[in-house]
RNA sequence: GGUGGGAUGGCAGAGCGGUUGAAUGCACCAGUCUUGAAAACUGGCUUAGGUUAAUAGCCUAACUAGGGUUCGAAUCCCUAUCCCACCGCCA
């Protein structure tokens, strides 16, 4: 869990402290692409605390570690000599006592320190553009060209319930909002979807397949960075152990190397999960069919790499994530994220924006991040570099893709005059065949 | 859910409350020997934090985790977690 000392150093920072005391300036300027205000004099102050009380209570421990490592010799020559023992004791305690004060005095202001620390998001890499929130993402490529329809286009919603095999209202009745329930080929279509994008990665893009649980405690969400900032967005468990459902599966997987040191890099996870979300904040947004819901599938990929390899690694998954999209012949566009849009965690995010006929614009549908040694520093995720000593690896990773909304564009755009939904070439074979999805 | 037994360095495995950061073996690295290798021998071999120009020294901390007793805890006490065995229940 920890960093060395409980007394002298608590977990879960997040920037590299290092950084922040030897290049303070710096971090504050970087920081401002990301719209975060860096309070440099609240920290300068504290660190300046922290460094007189860590050497003061070090000094402090080094001579009552000396002085209980005397007694055996002392107390026995007193005893030799008839003499009391008591003050010989009396000392110690009073190192003891002395050891306490400074210990709680340290404590107090690393505290302080950490909250501060812990509270500050990971830097952007120097090419992220500045900007404030998603109007100021920057268009990379598009792909493919959105259909010309010459009928009045459905969107997901009425096209499901004119099947009869989307419901809303029934999953509202089970469950409440932002629920949904499939069935027939609709329900067939959706697994198949998954399927597909998990033999794509593992057998084009090679990844190894992992089964994660579903239910995480708060570390592994420290490590990944949902906590503690953003507990409001997860669903927690009534359960005296503190346990949350996944928001995705990065938490766990992720995590899988909380507290180790790997052999070898990269690694490619791909998994498939469900994920749950509060959705707390967004009333009222997307609040019509299964674009934001309580509960959908994700298929996700993580790698962990060398941090010399990082960024080009993640050129690579934003590809694997686009594959996905080319198979299916679903226009796209990728984006990167500025620095007021980008999460606490990334250094760096593509988005991949589907097109939604329905909404006549581009929708998110997949985000792969860099988080550098952000995680990995939380999570204590390390391997032996060329000198064969530990250091922080990187992570990355990136939605290959959210499968609910994957179906929901493969419904708009694979839709006909009749209200039918025609099966994308790549997923009939996982489907026994059928090629179109009909009431 | 019940009862018992465990958790020590990469692995295995010692460890009376007082030079134990931790015996020993294996593995690993370097050297000697050898034409080369093996064997044998010699030496090295945890991590984190602080200080520092330093990946040099020095200091602090860490024997699952958290708390307690004590001048002093790997060693004693409490709690949690995980593992093993048996019983009960169960997809």
């Amino acid at each position: 869990m920890r960093f060395g000392s409980p007394d002298y150093c608590k977990e879960y920072n997040m920037i590299d402290p290092k950084l922040l005391r030897s290049d303070l300036e710096s971090v504050a300027e970087q920081l401002k692409v990301k719209r975060f205000d860096l309070d440099c004099d609240g920290f300068l102050a504290l660190e300046a605390q922290r460094k007189t009380l860590q050497l003061e209570a070090e000094s402090v421990q080094q001579e009552r570690n000396a002085y209980s490592k005397s007694m055996g010799k002392l107390m026995g020559e007193a005893k030799a000599k008839g003499e009391d023992i008591e003050p010989l004791k009396l000392k110690g305690e009073q190192l003891k006592n002395d050891s306490a004060a400074a210990d709680t005095a340290l404590a107090a202001v690393q505290e302080q320190l950490d909250e501060l620390v812990q509270g500050i998001p990971n830097l952007p890499h120097p090419s992220v553009p500045a900007g404030n929130d998603e109007d100021d993402n920057v268009e990379l490529r598009t792909w493919g060209t959105p259909s010309k329809w010459d009928f009045a286009v459905k969107d997901h919603v009425d096209l499901g319930a004119d099947l009869g095999q989307l419901d809303f209202d029934r999953a509202a009745k089970i469950t409440g909002s932002r629920f949904s329930q499939m069935r027939g080929g609709l329900a067939s279509l959706h697994r198949a979807l998954t399927q597909f994008m998990l033999n794509t990665h593992i057998h084009e893009h090679g990844y190894e397949e992992v089964y994660v649980p579903y239910i995480v405690n708060r570390e592994s969400l420290f490590g990944t960075g949902q906590l503690p900032k953003f507990e409001e967005d997860l669903f927690k468990l009534e359960d005296e152990r503190g346990l949350y459902l996944i928001p995705t599966a990065e938490v766990p997987v992720t995590n899988i190397y909380r507290n180790e040191i790997v052999e070898e890099l990269p690694i490619k996870f791909v998994a498939h999960t469900p994920c749950f979300r509060s959705e707390a904040g967004s009333y009222g947004r997307d609040t019509r069919g299964m674009i934001r819901q309580h509960q959908f599938e994700k298929v996700e990929m993580v790698q962990f790499v060398h941090p010399d390899k990082s960024w080009d690694a993640l050129d690579e998954l934003v590809g694997h994530a686009e594959a996905i999209l080319q198979k299916l012949n679903l226009p796209y566009r990728t984006v990167m994220l500025c620095g007021g849009d980008l999460g606490f965690s990334s250094a760096k995010t593509y988005d991949i924006e589907v097109w939604l006929p329905s909404q006549d614009k581009y929708r998110e549908i997949s985000s792969c991040s860099n988080f550098g040694d952000f995680q990995a520093r939380r999570m204590k995720a390390r391997y032996r570099n060329e000198q064969g000593k530990p250091e922080l690896l990187h992570t990355i990773n990136g939605s290959g893709l959210a499968v609910g909304r994957t179906l929901l564009a493969v419904m708009e755009n694979y839709q006909r005059e009749d209200g039918s939904i025609e099966v994308p070439e790549v997923l009939r074979p996982l489907m026994n065949g059928v090629t179109t999805i009909q009431p």
